[in-house]
DNA sequence: CTCGGTGCAAACTCTTTGCATTGAC
DNA sequence: GTCAATGCAAAGAGTTTGCACCGAG
């Protein structure tokens, strides 16, 4: 858990939270509340406070290093590396537990799911962007 | 905005406060935060408390009359009616306004999309149901 | 009349902000 | 040495809870 794999990109000031923050990231398979952060890098022997970590997640929000995310029953906000790849969850609404789907296209989702013992009640698609407005406003 | 449109399926008691939460939910065509709820419930004059309003949905979720969303993003829950039917939505990312998208077999969205002058930036699908193990303890 | 629903206040959780101090460059 | 980042405390937003009173059945 010591390992590092990724660099903090440059731009972006080195701090030891900031790394820790980042290690704790690389070193998680699914996504984790700001809590979980702050407790794991507790764990790694890195001394933060919970406000800290907001700040660098916001930075590396911004930053596209990491992505955000809420489960869509709300709760706490969770937070993962961004590995700029196509990523679709399917959530247990019992544990919580995030499965990873494969690919992306869509087709054979629930198929693929049936055979991972993965009982589908719903889903939800959503699309993100810009109206013309909004985008005329921000250039 | 004073007609009654759907009744509070029976086993529900009727109060004045439920129906009038009830009748915000069908008047309105859009997810709805349990402040705007409030906000609205009173103009159509009736009195109602905020705490009530989160106990009223609370309630609506649980019988499938409504049901809650959150933003990925996170930031307030929001509500609408439960309509039986598949919805699926576009989020502005400047001014959070929803678009409702046409059917659902995702097929062609991206270009219904940028038909409406809607930039996408990004799209979330996920998938809820129960893993094996808590779907037996469910039973 | 009874018991669940509501008004109201207060607590709680998650997140953000302000300010003095620390530490990276 | 400078200025941004952090530690820490405290405030804020959204939501939940506790309890006495009210009102639907």
């Amino acid at each position: 858990m010591k390992e590092q794999r990724r660099e903090l990109p440059r731009g972006i000031k080195k701090t030891r939270q900031r790394e820790c923050v980042l290690s704790v990231l690389e070193n998680s398979d699914y996504p984790m509340s700001a809590v979980d952060i702050c407790g794991s890098a507790q764990k790694e022997d890195c001394r933060l406070w919970l406000s800290t970590v907001y700040r660098i997640l916001e930075l590396f929000v911004k930053e596209d290093l990491a992505l955000k995310t809420t489960m869509p029953d709300g709760g706490t906000a969770l937070y993962e590396l961004n590995r700029f790849r196509h990523r679709h969850y399917a959530v247990c609404l019992g544990c919580r537990r995030v499965l990873e789907m494969e690919g992306c296209p869509l087709e054979g989702f629930a198929t693929e799911l049936s055979e991972r013992d993965f009982r589908v009640t719903g889903h939800r698609i959503e699309m993100y962007g810009y109206c013309k407005e909004c985008d005329l406003k921000r250039q």
